[in-house]
DNA sequence: AGTGTTATTGCAACCGATCTCAGCAACCGA
DNA sequence: TCGGTTGCTGAGATCGGTTGCAATAACACT
């Protein structure tokens, strides 16, 4: 358990240490019979590399950052899970770095990262400033963001179609016999959040029905304002899109502290697809993002773009996942 | 933006690097005007110390682990996130690390953050195979434990009073003139499920009331299980204890899925606190762990011990957090 | 046998800091 | 004025690996 350097392998296995070097890291390098040896007598020593003296000298590391806003909000969470998963399989080592929307915060993840020689990073859908942060660095080109990224198309992205979820949910809310149909709005400053919002206004638009925002807030209390706002009308909607899970949620429970049920009442549709969504009462009706795929794609992208600068721009489909927050109008 | 390394500094300020390594780690062995102009120079050259180069010439680094199971679960991800700001208000990297409940990962992150020179590690509540695990490097113990360690003082830990909670959670039940009292039972392997349960099942002997366990399996489904038990109960309690609120989410959404009602039909207290919670449907009633307390606590044990040896079981209390969807029973 | 490859391995410089030791100047008291 | 401190800075080894280059061995070919 004592210090384990690479000499005292090589000693252990009697060769240079370069070569104990090579038999871990360039295998073919070395003949065959003594690279098995030196991986025995290793073995026996219980020995591994040291990934800190590894980036120091190779000028680039297996750690990959992903930022993200706020590890609270099981949306990051469900990502930084999917995250780890898909980056040890590459073999990378997910470090979650969490900004609180402290762009400071973003900025010193950054410096800190290129410091660890970082081959490349993530950031989650965080503020406009945070894109914009990562342009300062060299670095910054070689960043993956679930988000879209806007006026600059030379750093990789995947997203969902914002749009499409949208239509997802309209549609199975009319086909449901829904024609008012309410808006809350999430977390600001983020593509997403705008880009939803925008395809409700424009395919309400589209389909002739006017659109009515309850709140397009992005605190944590935009879903009881938006209740409020519900129990005010006169002639509220008989059914609600909220732009993400979370503010489902919020709105759900306002509503119920108020003696509104869902779906009796009133249905309510999220975006996201958590998995919480499963287990809240009701469970809740929501359009699916494929968390799962974009951990994996986003890794893929950055390699890709890191072998051979290709930059990529991947929008994958959303999918209803029908749960029991929506019914039919109350007649 | 090219190579910044503590030699160009030194070249730049027309000293040596070991000056410049001084001006920085310890400042009051330079003389302050050299100090100064170097700190001056380095500040214009937007020059920061690789905390890999540091790390592996001191031996000691700031990153230090946070080994969770899941950080899904709303539980670790609050306590990732004070444990974030927490670690960075002392200046050390938390460095989030998910298990999902694989010792053989739990593993591989101990001989990594060994490797990494880790200065120590927290642990979250986890199996007891992750607990002994980590007995088998040096690194052991310098190890901060957040949860109750079985038959071994050696490791500091910190955790909230279980029993406390839920005699808290009893008697805000039998205020309410509740007397038939069900528990449902949480992650299992871990000693805060057990210490809860136990709690639960030696308070309610105490009280002359028969303990009534309707699930005390531990994987997602244990809330619909225990709903089902419920419902084909001739005589079931009039409210039930969760083990965390996780599960009384699951609880409750369960029990809405076959028309039953909380807190109309029966009341549901959890246990942890989530903030989560506060937007649940009804808005969860809830035993609170000061979570926050918990991470700076647990980095100042560790800092204790790596400073003068000392091991400290930090016993939190936790405290009743009243909300609705706890009532007095159906009459 | 002589020469040209090719496969392996050793050598030593280097990555970016830290830290012990030594050198040097200024300062102190007698 | 001299030995003894004290304060500050430079030298150079070191942390644990990597890698270009040189050396040697083994094998092929004419």
């Amino acid at each position: 358990m004592a210090d384990l350097s690479i000499d005292v392998v090589a000693k252990a296995a009697g060769v240079h240490r370069s070569t104990v070097s090579r038999a871990f890291s360039r295998p073919e390098a070395v003949k065959s019979e003594t690279r098995e040896h030196i991986l025995r007598v290793a073995e026996g020593l219980g020995y591994t590399m040291s990934p800190l003296a590894q980036a120091l000298r190779r000028k680039t590391s297996t750690f990959i950052p992903l930022i993200v806003p706020d590890i609270t909000n099981p949306f990051f969470a469900e990502l930084a899970k999917t995250m780890t998963q898909a980056a040890d399989e590459r073999g990378y080592q997910l470090l979650l770095c969490v900004t609180n929307g402290d762009p400071a915060k973003t900025d010193g993840y950054f410096t800190a990262m290129q410091a660890m020689y970082a081959p490349f990073g993530i950031v989650a859908p965080s503020t406009k400033v945070d894109t914009e942060a990562l342009k300062l660095f060299d670095f910054g080109h070689k960043v993956v963001v679930i988000d879209r990224v806007e006026g600059d198309s030379s750093v990789p992205t995947v997203t969902v179609d914002s749009r499409r979820g949208i239509m997802l949910a309209l549609d199975h809310l009319h086909s449901l016999g829904h024609t008012s149909i309410g808006y809350v709005s999430g977390i600001a400053g983020t593509h997403t959040a705008q880009d939803r919002m925008d395809a409700y206004l424009e395919l309400s638009a589209e389909g002739n029905s006017t659109p009515l925002v309850l709140d397009s807030g992005s605190d944590p209390d935009a879903g009881a304002r938006a209740a409020q706002h519900y129990l005010e009308m006169e002639n509220p909607p008989t059914a609600i899109i909220a732009a993400n899970d979370m503010v489902a949620f919020a709105v759900i429970s306002a509503l119920g502290q108020n003696g509104i049920r869902v779906p009796d009442d009133v249905s309510v549709i999220g975006f996201d697809g958590l998995a919480l969504g499963a287990r809240f009462n009701p469970p809740l009706t929501t359009v699916r993002q494929p968390i799962d795929d974009m951990g994996n794609i986003a890794i893929e992208l950055a390699e890709k773009q890191n072998l051979n600068g290709s930059v990529e721009h991947i929008v994958l489909e959303p999918e209803l996942l029908m749960r029991a927050s929506t019914a039919g109008p109350r007649k």
